[in-house]
DNA sequence: CTCTATGCAAAAACTTTGCAGGGAT
DNA sequence: ATCCCTGCAAAGTTTTTGCATAGAG
C-alpha cells in the first residue's frame, strides 16, 4: 500500500490510508452509506479521494438500482449481479467477457436473485 | 399496443399511448432528460407511469454512470455498454448472458469505447 | 511559506411525494 | 359519485462544490 502513495501522483494523508484500508478489507463493492459510520472523514472528502483513486485506476466503480455508486479496488475482473428487488450485490468471478471494441472496466447484471424468485 | 392495455392492469390514458410510441419509436434506452422536450406530460407522470411499467413487466432500466436511469421497453435480451468518458450507450445484441441462479433482466457493461480510446 | 487536503454548509442533479383539480366510467 | 390520473410545487437522496482552515513538506 505504501508503494501506491510513491508510485502514483496521490499524496499520502491519513484519510486516503483509511480509505484503501477498508476496501482492502473488506474486498467487495462498497458505498459512502456503507462505511460512513466507520469512517472518520467527511463525505466530501470520501467523495473527493474516490474521484482521486478513480482517476488514478486503483479503484472501479458502478451504479447500482438504489441509485447508490459502489466503489472496489480493482482486482480480478469479474461481474456483479444486483438484484432488483433486495438490492444485494454478489460478486460473479466466473463471468469473463471480453469485446474487442472496448475496454471493458465492469459489468453489472440486474435482474432477481434466487432467493427474491 | 391497445393489446397491452387490455392484457394488463394499466389503463390507457393519453399520457400512457404517448409514452409506449416513443419508447417504440426510438427502440433504444431513454432518459427522462432524453425526451423531456418531446412529450406533453410532467416529470411526475413521467416517473410515475415509467414505474408502472417496470412494475407490469413492459420496460426495463438501469442506471448509467451519469446518474440518470435510462429505460427501454422489453425486447429481445441484449446487453448494453456504457462509455465512462463520454456517457454513450450502445446496445450489444451479440451477448448472451445465462446464469442459472439468477433471473436477469439486465446487462450493463462499462468501460471506454473504441473512439475514446 | 506554499500547496494541497479537509470539514462544514450549501448547492446541484435527478427522482419521488403530497395535494388539489380533472377526466373517465 | 367514485376512482384514478395528472400537474405543480415541495421534499428527498446522493454527490459535488465553495470557502476558510488545517496540515504536510
Amino acid at each position: 500500500m505504501d508503494n501506491l502513495f510513491k508510485n502514483t501522483n496521490i499524496k499520502q494523508t491519513s484519510a486516503r490510508v483509511e480509505l484503501l484500508r477498508i476496501f482492502a478489507d473488506l474486498r467487495k463493492p462498497i458505498c459512502y452509506e456503507d462505511i460512513k459510520e466507520n469512517i472518520s472523514m467527511d463525505k466530501a472528502t470520501f467523495y473527493r479521494n474516490i474521484s482521486l483513486f478513480e482517476e488514478e485506476g486503483i479503484i472501479n466503480s458502478f451504479e447500482s438500482n438504489d441509485k447508490k455508486r459502489y466503489f472496489e479496488l480493482k482486482s480480478n475482473p469479474h461481474a456483479h449481479f444486483i438484484c432488483k428487488l433486495c438490492n444485494k450485490i454478489e460478486c460473479i468471478d466466473t463471468l469473463h467477457i471480453n469485446i474487442p471494441e472496448y475496454k471493458i472496466d465492469n459489468v453489472t447484471i440486474s435482474g432477481i436473485c434466487k432467493k427474491c424468485l
